[in-house]
DNA sequence: CCAAAATTTAAACAAGTGTTTAAATTATTT
DNA sequence: AAATAATTTAAACACTTGTTTAAATTTTGG
């Protein structure tokens, strides 16, 4: 009979079960859910459907994790921006310049988590998993506050959320229709990013937190 | 034996053919090549997974020739604003307008064309059906005399693509994200998506052309 | 009206899907 | 070393996939 492993005080080598979450880290990310199977992930591991099972008991709950994970990456770096002791300017340059290099070593990730949440592969709403641990940081308060004291633009929430995703994520989704329709290659690519990096940045703190108001 | 119908002169009445390919578009653009199969698109028709290859040989040309539309189709609202008699600024500002008009009527476009050129379901190259046509209005010449006369902030014309696409596409691809993180309704995303045609309106129009240099 | 063509259908095809079973192998524990 | 548990495997499961076949139906043209 199968048991599935909870980790706990075993002694087993985990590290065929952390290779089936690289394998199918990699697969899910490039071809998606619905472009692979699970002998995709299996011929990637280098070893058998039942096995992957065995570990994750099933397709889903193995995408699932995957899933989480990908999340919780993401979300871990942009705590950190919020959570350093900034005026908001510098921590939305910050968190432009942190996302941007974040992508920058895993490009596949904007586009992973929309496909996922389109979906719906995602058990539960992702806005408490997501939104509390922000909230935490105090953003929501700062951001309040310098509205208020007019040093940033009076939007709201989510129209900064879409702007600023829009110019950080959008990049990284787009990179082979690019690719394809200026007929560049990938270094050709890399570059013009860095160059977006800068002009989004600039254009973004100047249009959010304006100098000088038109009186 | 089965013929492909070539709509030439034939009296047949196409409307099944047509009914075929508008299920095929509605059901291709919600669930993906791959998240779709040959008898979900039948049962929307309504009839048989038969004629569909009747039709169109196989789900891969099935697909294509929707693909194929859709970029028809999007490409046709670009050329309009640039076939235009109106100064750079102006036609961008239009364009902003015209595209966002144009996603509110087909918010899963972008993620369409994005995710089938991701998976190369493009038989050929698009740059040559998108780019010859683009170039044909003069648009690149305008913006290279924009750019040299100071009107316009030298950038690359991959750069200003790159910057345009975001905050126009992103936000209709992203529509489910932007949803379910802050628990709104599509009539509330609706209003969003409005405030931020005017914003990126704005926040581009200035960026690109700005009205007084630094000396 | 009737033969020929075009259209539509049901059924079957082989191959691929996610998952499970039970046996084989390896590791652990006493 | 023997017994027990954990891991890995090959094979099969039932079901879905895209596509094809051949028969049925409808439409067309003489």
């Amino acid at each position: 009979m199968q048991r599935i492993c909870q980790n706990e005080q075993m002694k087993i080598d985990l590290s065929t079960e952390e290779k089936i979450k690289a394998a199918a880290k990699r697969v899910f990310m490039t071809k998606g859910f619905d472009g692979c199977s699970v002998r995709d992930i299996a011929k990637e591991v280098g070893s058998n459907v039942a096995l992957l099972n065995y570990y994750f008991r099933s397709k889903e709950k193995l995408f699932e994790l995957i899933f989480e994970g990908a999340m919780s990456d993401f979300l871990q770096s942009i705590i950190e921006v919020f959570s350093s002791d900034l005026p908001l300017k510098d921590k939305t340059s910050l968190l432009i310049d942190k996302e941007f290099d974040f992508f920058m070593e895993h490009p596949e990730l904007p586009m992973f988590i929309i496909q996922a949440i389109q979906q719906n592969k995602n058990e539960s709403s992702v806005a408490p998993t997501f939104f509390e641990p922000i909230e935490k940081t105090g953003i929501f308060q700062q951001l309040k506050d310098a509205q208020e004291k007019g040093e940033m633009r009076p939007m709201s929430l989510r129209n900064i959320t879409i702007l600023l995703m829009s110019n950080v994520h959008y990049p990284f989704m787009s990179k082979k229709l690019t690719q394809q329709f200026h007929g560049i290659d990938e270094a050709t690519l890399q570059q013009d990013l860095l160059a977006h990096k800068a002009y989004v940045k600039e254009m973004l703190i100047n249009y959010l937190f304006p100098q000088n108001q038109p009186a």
